[in-house]
DNA sequence: GATTTATACATCGCGTAGCTAGGCATAATG
DNA sequence: CATTATGCCTAGCTACGCGATGTATAAATC
C-alpha cells in the first residue's frame, strides 16, 4: 500500500473514530490498526500533528485526564462543527470512491 | 472534495485508463473527467508530469504522432511492468478503500 | 531492585506530489 | 483576422504523512 495513498483521508478517518465518543492519541492509533485490519498502523508522527491540527480548526476539542491507573492522557472528542464536517466528509468520500472504482475498473473498452 | 484526496492515487488511476489502449495526455485528461461523472477535473500541471514520472518509472511509454488532423500528440501507452503495476495497484486500492470504508462507516459503537 | 517493555505525548525536518500560474504552439471557428 | 479549443510543458508553492528523536511514567520481567 502506497505511502501517500492516506493524505486528505487522515483528518475523516479520525474524525469517524472519534464519533463514538472521547478518546486519546494512542488508543486512536489502536483503534485505527484494529478496525482497519491491519492495514493502517500509523505512528505517532502522523497522528498527533494531525489531532492538533483539527483541534486547532475547531473540529475537535481536548482535555487533559489523570485516570487512577496508568499516566496522563490528552482525551480528544467532536465538537459540533466536527461532526458537521464528518457528515459532510462521508459523502465526499463515497463520492471520491466511487470515482476511482468507476476509473479503476475501466472497463471502457472502445468496442 | 478535498484537494490532497487524490495524492497516491493518480498514477493508479493513470495506468487504469491506459489500460485499454493507448492515448495522448489531453484525451486522458477528458477521459478522467467523463469517466469521473465530473469529480475529477484535473489540470494539466497535474497529468503531464504525473505521465512523465511514470514514463520514468517504466511504467509507461510514449511516442508522438502526427494525426493527419490536428496537432501532434504524445501518445502513452502501458509497458509490461505497467499492466503488471496496475493489478498489484487494483488489490493495493481495494484494500485501502475497504479500510476507510470500515474506518468511515463506523458503528464501532461499544455497547 | 534493576532492566526492559508498553504506554503516552510532542516536535522538527524531509520528501513527495498535486496544483496554480505561466508560457508556447497549432488547428478550427467566427 | 481574431478567438477559441486543442495540445504540450515547467517552475515554484504548499500541505501533509512519516521517520527520527526526545521525554516521562507504569507495568512486567528477570
Amino acid at each position: 500500500m502506497n505511502a501517500e495513498m492516506l493524505k486528505g483521508h487522515l483528518d475523516n478517518i479520525l474524525l469517524a473514530v472519534l464519533e463514538p465518543g472521547p478518546a486519546h492519541g494512542y488508543a486512536i492509533i489502536e483503534a485505527i490498526r484494529q478496525r482497519s485490519d491491519g492495514s493502517f498502523d500509523l505512528p505517532e508522527g502522523t497522528i498527533y500533528p494531525a489531532l492538533h491540527r483539527l483541534e486547532v480548526a475547531g473540529l475537535l476539542k481536548s482535555r487533559w485526564i489523570d485516570p487512577p491507573t496508568g499516566r496522563k492522557r490528552r482525551v480528544y472528542e467532536l465538537t459540533r462543527s466536527g461532526s458537521e464536517a464528518l457528515a459532510a466528509r462521508r459523502t465526499g468520500w463515497s463520492r471520491f470512491s466511487g470515482a476511482v472504482d468507476a476509473l479503476m475498473e475501466g472497463g471502457a473498452c472502445p468496442v
